[in-house]
DNA sequence: TATATCTATGTAGATCTCTACATGCAAGCG
DNA sequence: CGCTTGCATGTAGAGATCTACATAGATATA
């Protein structure tokens, strides 16, 4: 069972924005409505702690797009444990973030 | 002899200030007080019309430096002759942004 | 001269990432 | 119990990139 450490309510959160959709930073600030001095440090530690991992984005995709690059974030196979763990301890969670819904019904 | 299409004074001064170092956007914008709303355009004209070349940052370095990327410019062969150019026109260009130095004496 | 077109600039802000430091809180230790 | 230490959070802003639109200036054309 896990043992894990607990995570705090805006770690779960932040986990649980970047299930809910292939996500980076910037998205998660505006889901969240958290500001980015929270979000970015919580990231760098759920990484740090292996519940997630990053990788940059191509940089030719982000010229092509017309705008900085962005760094896209995904959970492990700890960060799902930890976030299902989470899940039940906060039946609410699973409803604060909108699940990214396919474009076109 | 250069029959190329004179360049307007901001342009003249950003192809002087990238000239003068190994820099980027931001740099410029802090070296010639111009506000980013007019150095990027002028820097995407300027690229446009073969006077500049960029290449990203490795994305490892700027993960190491623990600060978003950084797009490099250098002057193309077009761009140092037009900027030479604009020299001869603009004697005091040269003396507008000071020379990125060798660090230690 | 009047009009049309084309380009550069200015204004205003969006997109995206990141830190340094202060505070607060919890856990361990004497 | 009081102290230290360590971690998470909040505050405040820096570091970087980029755009859309309005206006102004230059050039061409009738």
């Amino acid at each position: 069972m896990a043992d894990e450490p607990r995570l705090s309510h805006t770690s779960a959160l932040i986990l649980q924005a970047l299930d809910t959709g292939h996500l980076y930073g910037y998205t998660v600030m505006e889901v969240t409505g958290l500001p980015s001095g929270t979000i970015y440090p919580a990231l760098r530690r759920l990484e740090r702690d292996r519940f997630i991992q990053s990788r940059w984005e191509r940089l030719s995709v982000a010229d092509a797009a017309l705008r900085p690059p962005r760094k896209y974030y995904q959970l492990t196979q700890s960060g799902e444990a930890v976030l299902e763990a989470a899940r039940k301890r906060y039946p609410l969670l699973a409803k604060l973030t909108p699940t990214k819904e396919v474009p076109d019904r």
